[in-house]
DNA sequence: TTGTACGCGTTATCAA
DNA sequence: TTGATAACGCGTACAA
């Protein structure tokens, strides 16, 4: 449309002259200066993004990278967005459904220059491979992540298991049975430590039961309810990894005719909207303050500044299912 | 980082040489191409996107504009990055919280090519100023509007209220408790629109009852289901605006000790996920396909193509609320 | 089939 | 305080 040298035979000034006023570089009469912003007003200029992230070499436009998009995922991606706007960046975003090669394409995008930075939500790909793109930009991940180049926000899951096991033994529970996500996650991993910890802490038998692995979704969680009513040992409290299994278990429990938590108690994990409508208890963890830090620290290392992290702090958030 | 330019000295050709042979355009012999080929392996090369932006005066971006991140926005998100995505297009987001200032820095964006179109879930500001910014390119909404140069995706839910009215009808209930949403939207008026009809088609009286006005949250829907253990003339069934106020109202009569649908039936509309756990009977309709038809209406428009648009429907899931 | 030269729209350096 | 000029990296018209 219309560009700088044309607001400059407007104004009747060079080009260079037109550029200074409107960054607010350098020295400018006033004169000169009324004249351009009058002719950039009349001629409706806008400056083009594109020429100017060529000359700067820089975009300050970040990618997002998700496998796809539920809640949690959405939580993560609403709090970078915001954090980003307010630090004057934009986010572009990609969808990867998990596929390595469509993952490889967000990654090229940081080659290509289209963007500064990436933030990784959850990846597919090996670490190997992520890393070799971290010379093209900063990288940051939301999934617990040991490289040197690749920091993370994640949170020591540790700590919020151990919250929502801590709060069953409170109220009575001895037989509690654990549903966890993925074993190759080390989210798992942690949550398994809590576990034997905490059995350890009040001489529990952590073998008593048998426990439930790979398990994500409603579905996963319904089936755990219908297994409980032929179970010979059956556990009086579930404790879940993702609010998903925990609310299929306490929808379905509640379709059988169960009382949740007179039959058995659960608690599920990540206080998602739907764990209010079901009256969960869950653990809350602070995913938009996650996602600031990302933030924080992409725009750290690309202005090579010291920015400030938020603490970040599990918190039970008690309801009726226990 | 490395140019064309180098790649071009490696290889021993010229740079439009090397333009030629990765954009694949006009004739180049096998020995330049092949030693093109590896000299742009060896040196790692990518080109500049900005550079090829600025050139080809189009980015290949599309910004998404929504004011906030529930899960129908997320939907249509996915919906229309994924579809953009297998389009060659990424996608740029922009979160307003329905501040028309942020808004406008979204179509702002578009005005600084640093998109080609804008996608809008729902806006904030006057269509008028949306409109005075269609001749930067094109903008789509997914919001219900008419406006010469802003088409919609929009679904009349016309149709889809009639389709949960009748159901309610068919299985027995005739007092008819309408939960709208914003009077404002024309959504909303076209459920009004419906709710005479269905009147009308059953000999019903429409002022039979009081109906809500301007309800959206599962509070909202808390609070309509406690005004019913008080209410003189109580509705047999409610249908609600969307599935959050539905919920609410389910969830909070379950709690009160109320039977659903013995006490009163519940209809909500969109869907979401939660209703599955809530066996809430609901009003589906498909959001990726909407999101795909407005990312091809896009490309078309910027494409100069005509694009197969996917016809849309509304579809009852009856679940255990009815 | 290939190379030269220019333009896309900016910003920054330098000399005046 | 200002303007000419170069450079960012690429694509392409044109000439050869």
């Amino acid at each position: 449309m219309t560009n700088i040298k044309e607001i400059a035979a407007r104004a009747g000034v060079s080009p260079s002259t037109v550029s200074r006023v409107l960054n607010g570089n350098g020295y400018v009469s006033e004169d000169k200066k009324r004249r351009v912003l009058a002719a950039s007003e009349e001629l409706d200029y806008a400056p083009n993004l594109n020429a100017v992230s060529l000359k700067r070499g820089a975009t300050r436009r970040i990618g997002l990278v998700a496998p796809m998009f539920d809640e949690s995922v959405q939580r993560f991606t609403g709090g970078f967005v915001r954090a980003a706007q307010a630090g004057g960046y934009s986010v572009t975003l990609f969808i990867t459904g998990m596929d390595r090669v469509r993952e490889r394409e967000a990654l090229e995008a940081l080659r290509h220059k289209q963007v500064d930075a990436l933030a990784l939500v959850i990846f597919a790909n090996d670490l190997s491979l992520i890393e070799s793109y971290a010379k093209y930009g900063p990288i940051v991940a939301w999934q617990r992540v040991v490289a040197e180049h690749i920091p993370s926000v994640f949170m020591n899951q540790y700590d919020g298991y151990m919250l929502g096991l801590e709060h069953l033994y409170s109220r009575g529970y001895r037989r509690i049975c654990n549903v966890y996500g993925s074993t190759s996650r080390l989210n798992t991993v942690s949550r398994m430590d809590a576990y034997r910890d905490f059995c350890a802490a009040h001489g529990l038998d952590e073998h008593e039961l048998e426990h439930f692995y790979e398990i994500s979704t409603i579905e996963d969680g319904e089936r755990i309810a219908r297994l409980w009513t032929e179970s010979p040992r059956r556990p009086d409290a579930f404790i879940a990894a993702n609010d998903y299994s925990a609310a299929g278990l306490v929808a379905e429990a509640r379709r059988l005719g169960l009382s949740v938590p007179g039959d058995f108690a659960v608690c599920g994990f990540d206080n998602l909207e739907f764990a209010r409508l079901l009256d969960l208890t869950t653990i809350h963890y602070p995913v938009d303050l996650q996602a600031g830090n990302a933030f924080a620290i992409i725009r750290g290392r690309i202005e090579d500044i010291e920015l400030p992290l938020r603490p970040l702090q599990f918190h039970l958030v008690q309801r009726a299912t226990t």
